[in-house]
DNA sequence: TTGAAGTTATACCGATCGGTCTTCTACAAT
DNA sequence: ATTGTAGAAGACCGATCGGTATAACTTCAA
């Protein structure tokens, strides 16, 4: 049961961290503030996590994998079609955007924020891209594209380009337009025929 | 000539400071480096800059107007066709994303490090954005596409996801992406117009 | 030649940074 | 009942943060 009671303190730690850190920023957030507003003791927190920079990747590392759960969930809810799928992958965003809290990707900032390849933070970086072209590889194989890889990486420049506008510039029509944009990059790669013919359905 | 020197001090002093902000971060640079990299004394740089946030909103306002610059010059440069000059916009980023110290955009950077719309430097995306719109605004009705409002938000999408994507995940390949990308957005606009005009004809 | 203005160098300010250490308390397992 | 452990509370550390004050020195114009 003390085990069972440190694990859960942990997670709450973490959980306080996680909210600060994707609010403020990494860089912003002190340990003293993360002590205060999740009432624990400044020594509890340094039982649980060696360092700072040890929480923020244990942070991202958390963060960027749930939100990619979240992700790969909707966009496999949304539809049973392969096509719409990919489709789905950028109107999805939409309600994302436009919550009160949208504060961009976690990973991005964070690496934004160090700067510093050198951080042990930034290994997650990878571990996130390498997710993202899973996803996105499933899905586009699912819908029968050949040359898959590069399409894959077209999706992701827009879909990283959708995060930072929606964060910068405001969400009005970004997940619209990404999506948009993500139709015209499938069409392209479809060979001809079927793309004229999913066109001639679709009209 | 008091005064001129002063002008070249003050620039000098932006210069430095203009360097590690956008190597290191706005929030990852301290006043006192400055100082020691510029070779001047402290109260100088305070005689020359109210605080460090105005020096940051400075430094934004000057990186963002001359990369404006920088980047309508290569496009202009780099073709007279104006479908063409749409398409340079991103292989012309291909050199930038590949130089050494490539670092991302500025101002988005900054943004995501600052966090706070009251920053004072928060104004300057705003007129990065508008300056942004503008320029692609032009190129796109040069090419004589309609509805040029939507294309250039998306066209601006692909650009922020390139700068972003070849930040975090390397440069390879990413310009040459955002082209093709925006090669197929063009045409979807074109083909609109021709559509339009095919359906207007034939009625 | 005198005086105003600009620059330098340095000491200093309070606040905050990440991190350590110690003392006391509460409680669980033996 | 005793002991081991986790956490609370807070003092404390050196370093750095952005920013101010002051005094000496240079420059240059009136």
């Amino acid at each position: 049961m003390v085990q069972a009671r440190s694990v859960n303190l942990r997670e709450h730690i973490l959980d306080v961290a996680s909210g600060l850190f994707y609010k403020h920023g990494v860089r912003n957030v002190g340990i003293d503030r993360i002590i205060a507003e999740s009432g624990i003791a400044r020594m509890t927190l340094y039982n649980h996590f060696k360092s700072k920079d040890l929480l923020i990747e244990e942070y991202l590392r958390r963060a960027s994998s749930r939100w990619m759960k979240w992700y790969a969930g909707k966009i496999e809810r949304a539809s049973e079609n392969p096509r719409e799928r990919i489709l789905a992958a950028f109107s999805v965003l939409d309600g994302w955007f436009r919550s009160r809290d949208y504060r961009g990707c976690s990973v991005t900032n964070a690496m934004v924020e160090l700067a510093d390849d050198a951080h042990p933070a930034a290994a997650v970086k990878d571990e996130y891209h390498e997710s993202l072209r899973r996803l996105f590889g499933g899905l586009v194989s699912d819908a029968g594209v050949d040359d898959s890889d590069e399409l894959v990486e077209e999706l992701i420049v827009v879909l990283r380009g959708a995060m930072i506008s929606a964060l910068v510039d405001g969400p009005q029509g970004v997940a619209a337009r990404a999506r948009r944009t993500a139709e015209h990059l499938l069409d392209a790669h479809l060979d001809g025929k079927a793309a004229a013919i999913r066109r001639a359905s679709s009209a």
